[in-house]
RNA sequence: GGGUGGGUUCCCGAGUGGCCAAAGGGGACAGACUGUAAAUCUGCUGCAAAUUGCUUCGGUGGUUCGAAUCCACCCCCACCCA
């Protein structure tokens, strides 16, 4: 099975425009490929690892890509699927976030001579000239057709700045940049991005009467019709020091019974056989392929090491007592436990709860207990002992920490 | 540029001088039941030194004992006209 029909086995492909020769290209190394990033967070998350992932399964068959970072066109923002504006970003902060971005990005991709090259939009699209640009490339896009594309939809009745409706012929620049300088041939990004990836191969074809390509990925969404990768505190992300591995790892343990086995199929690089048979197995082992999926991200994405210790952090609290060296902790100055630590302030301190009064409700109604105790009053004072030996608190059913001083 | 209707808490959305930290719904969180799942039921959902105090209804000023609510100016959005 070649790369092009393993992907689609995956269900990974959402549209191509051109499919035998997209076909083609990918399955015989002939692809020159980029994907944009718009640094609008210090962190990538899942959706950018997807895409990353894409990249390095095409990388293994021989294709050549190009990772472009959209220092440049995230100073726009790109209204697809927004129902309303980004917040304006200041170039300071783009430019920390696109750092942050090559960093992480370093840890999936192999760059150098003959591997994966990265470049940054900011590099081309910062210096344009306003009347230049508008005759050269304004005059090949057709208001009325960039109007009807799905991305606008929803934003004409809510509002769409110019701004933002620029962001199309931006992203269509880039790939005309990037076919004209490194020979790109082909785009790949989110199914979201479809309409602008269109823009980009339109007017390659305009400028230079040649044939570029786009292919978007499947989004992943749950069996409820929405993305996945979101928490209550947002995003989840690839940086351990946002979301440490082991919520991490507890975040795909935890998906729908409906989800597992396409999270599996998408994000994992496990084989298409062993798939197979995991299909074929009992309902009661559910659990079991939940632990895969999650064992097999974390490892991915932080690594075997991290990995088996979220593992076994997370055995060790689901199954009973057991070893909690590998449970999220939090050290606590030895000053400030001289006198022990209010249980509302402890809570605080280890970031369980976001203020005082979600950590008085929690314990109210029951849902806090320190040491396999349940907290039933909000004065309990944790002395300095038993901080010094380390406190196990337990917030709802499953999020575990541990306290201990310094 | 002119006209009309709008901007309320995480989201939708009620509230048009005090009874308003603000109805209702959604979401989130917690409890029960479970399998660390789903569904269901219950609770809960601004902050704190918690029978009280403080901050919040686009922004800034003003009227008033008292303003989400009235007035002025400004900003933003939708629709209609130019």
């Amino acid at each position: 099975m070649q790369i092009y029909e393993e992907l689609q086995a995956r269900g990974l492909i959402a549209q191509v425009t051109d499919e035998p020769q997209i076909r083609d290209l990918i399955n015989n190394g002939g692809a020159r490929f980029y994907i944009g990033f718009d640094p609008t967070a210090d962190s990538l998350h899942v959706g950018h690892f997807m895409a990353l992932c894409l990249m390095k399964r095409l990388q293994m068959a021989g294709n050549k890509p190009v990772v472009l970072v959209g220092g440049g066109t995230a100073h726009i923002g790109d209204p697809s699927g927004r129902t309303d504006m980004r917040s304006m970003m200041t170039t300071e902060i783009i430019e920390h976030n696109s750092e942050c971005f090559r960093k992480q990005m370093e840890r999936f991709i192999e760059f150098g001579e003959g591997k994966a090259v990265m470049v940054n939009n900011a590099d081309w699209l910062l210096n344009l000239n306003y009347v230049e640009m508008l005759r050269d490339v304004g005059a090949c896009f057709s208001v009325n057709n960039m109007l009807r594309a799905e991305c606008y939809k929803q934003r004409m009745e809510k509002g769409l700045s110019f701004l933002e409706f620029n962001y199309m012929i931006m992203q269509a620049y880039d790939f005309l940049y990037l076919h004209n300088n490194l020979g790109c041939n082909m785009q790949f990004g989110g199914d979201d991005q479809w309409s602008n990836m269109l823009a980009g191969t339109d007017l390659i074809r305009r400028k230079t009467g040649k044939d570029a390509f786009a292919m978007t990925i499947t989004l992943l969404l749950n069996s409820e019709g929405k993305k996945m990768g979101k928490t209550q505190k947002g995003a989840v992300w690839l940086d351990p020091n946002k979301t440490t591995p082991f919520e991490f790892f507890q975040y795909w343990r935890n998906v729908d019974d409906a989800d597992v086995m396409k999270c599996i199929r998408m994000l994992t690089f496990i084989s298409l056989e062993e798939i197979a048979e995991m299909e074929n197995w009992a309902d009661n082992r559910i659990n079991e392929k939940k632990e895969v999926l999650a064992f097999e991200l974390t490892k991915l994405v932080h690594g075997e090491e991290e990995a088996v210790k979220a593992r076994e952090a997370s055995h060790a609290l689901f199954s009973g007592v057991g070893d909690d060296s590998n449970m999220p902790t939090t050290e606590i100055d030895a000053a400030d436990a001289e006198n022990g630590i209010g249980i509302m302030d402890l809570m605080m301190t280890c970031k369980l709860t976001a203020s005082k009064g979600e950590a008085r409700r929690l314990i109210q109604q029951g849902g806090v207990s320190v040491n396999g105790e349940k907290v039933t009053s909000i004065d309990l004072v944790i002395t300095k002992e038993q901080l010094t030996e380390g406190v196990k608190i337990k917030k709802g059913k499953k999020v575990f920490h541990k306290a201990v001083v310094k």
